[in-house]
DNA sequence: AGGCGCTTGTGAAGGCGTGCACAAATCGCG
DNA sequence: CGCGATTTGTGCACGCCTTCACAAGCGCCT
């Protein structure tokens, strides 16, 4: 423990990130990772086991261990893992060393809730600026931040640096607001609109839908359903396991 | 086009569903195929390749083709898949022929939105009860429902046949509704909190969670940052591809 | 009626991700 | 100072998923 080295991370000469590359799954993980490590640390626990730390962020302990490994050597055999070190690698992998700022396009139904979510804040990110179309909408207060019409997008996300956009219009706005969100330099959107949009290779999106995750639910209500008619009555129900559902 | 056979779908005499094995990866793309295949019906077409759909769908189309073809074969060579009888069969697959019953716990900032939302009607679902812990919102009427205490769950659980419940309280109140979830019955949770839910084995659980959607793009533009460095100005910004990032 | 172009359905190959099982490493204790 | 208990880091094998490439099937046009 004498050493604390961060390995080559913060106060390195170069200080070039150069990920190796990063499982794809493996970086969908460290979220949920560095969550549980947080609820940890609170706890007041100073380090923590593989296998306690999978059993708090809902994953096999095998594959925690592979995916921390990737990240470099930041256990100590027989201990385990260093919890405040974890968390500052981890956000620094993930760029969260930087408070992210985000805008938010569509303040309708949706958008409000995002807008007054302080989730963001806590998290490493920043709502900085509201855009909407409706011109009833613009200028319009919530939480602290004016709705502005969405034309001012373009000179806003530059003056503050916006690289990450959230859509929350309806579908058939989402295409042309993400045209517009690319046109000012964002780089990394997600989108509310069940739709697909068409960015440039360089952009990244993520979507949610939520009614796609309610009729994966509703696929397995129907499978359950039909092995109902099977014997022996008693479900499976074992102790306590989670039923991870695949991210 | 004479006979349209629906396999064995409906009017089968057992009517014995007994998928095989629909791989999860396909399954959580159905909805996606769906909800393209609805627009692209609405848009006037009777049957669509799978260039076509997959292109509406944001896939690949080999994918979409042994998708489809895990359903049965509903496709014509030289022609394609007929709309409507695809989206029949696919709503079946996901057990959409029936309208399901939803509960929503929760209704906070996030839950009112979700309560008004009509992208859940829609797509197969009907939000049939909100319920709440916080006396000052029981009894508060939101889009035709009137808020119910948490207490009255498992009564109206199984007076309504509510098999999937939705999850919008704070983090640590979610696994205690969860268990009351669990308790009336419910087998499927959608859980928006950000917390890993232990539950029986037979029951599901989805999570979305918001953060972690930005702190994987966070990711990502650390990434693209760190290789901003690079010579050749000029990023690789395609036709217009659409950059799919997994489920 | 026959051929031609188009599209589906699928075999095969390759890549990715997961989980087991164990060697290596570290700590604490006698 | 050495030993056993504990936990990390990882080699390996297996299975799932994706993608290519193509034969089989279908309709249309001549
Ligand atoms: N409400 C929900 O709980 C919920 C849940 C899941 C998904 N969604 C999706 O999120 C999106 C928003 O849902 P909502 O319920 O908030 O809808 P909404 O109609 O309440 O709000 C949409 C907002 O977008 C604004 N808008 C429209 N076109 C715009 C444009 N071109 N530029 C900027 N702003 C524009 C509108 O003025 C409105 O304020 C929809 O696509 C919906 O399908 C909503
Ligand atoms: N607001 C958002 O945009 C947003 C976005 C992402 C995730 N979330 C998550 O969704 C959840 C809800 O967020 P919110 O902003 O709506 O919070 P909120 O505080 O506005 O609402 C929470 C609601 O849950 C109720 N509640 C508390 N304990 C309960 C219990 N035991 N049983 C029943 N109801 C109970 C409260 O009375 C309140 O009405 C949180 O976990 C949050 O992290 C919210």
């Amino acid at each position: 423990m004498s050493q604390q080295r961060h390995g080559s991370t913060p106060g390195g000469t170069g200080d070039v990130p150069a990920f190796p590359d990063l499982p794809e799954a493996t970086i969908a993980r460290l979220p949920e990772y560095l969550r549980a490590l947080h609820n940890l640390g609170e706890g007041g626990a100073d380090t923590i086991s593989s296998e306690g730390l999978a059993a708090a962020a809902g994953v096999n302990s095998a594959k925690l261990r592979k995916d921390l490994s990737h990240l470099g050597s930041y256990g100590t055999r027989g201990v385990g893992y260093d919890v405040a070190l974890l968390i500052e690698q981890i956000e620094y992998v993930l760029g969260l060393d930087q408070r992210r700022a985000v805008c938010l396009v569509g303040v309708g139904n949706l958008g409000h809730a995002l807008a007054g979510y302080d989730g963001f804040a806590s998290r490493g990110f920043k709502i900085v600026a509201l855009f909407d179309a409706d011109p009833a909408k613009v200028g319009e207060r919530i939480h602290g931040l004016v709705v502005r019409h969405i034309d001012e997008l373009s000179e806003v996300a530059v003056e503050e640096s916006i690289a990450i956009g959230v859509i929350a219009t309806p579908a058939g706005a989402a295409q042309a607001v993400a045209d517009e969100l690319v046109a000012a330099g964002v780089t990394s959107i997600l989108n509310f609109a069940p739709c697909v949009l068409s960015v440039p290779a360089n952009v990244d999106v993520r979507k949610v839908d939520l009614a796609i995750e309610l009729q994966i639910l509703s696929f397995h209500e129907h499978r359950k359903a039909s092995l109902t008619a099977l014997p022996g009555g008693r479900s499976a129900t074992g102790a306590g396991t989670q039923e991870a559902v695949g991210s």
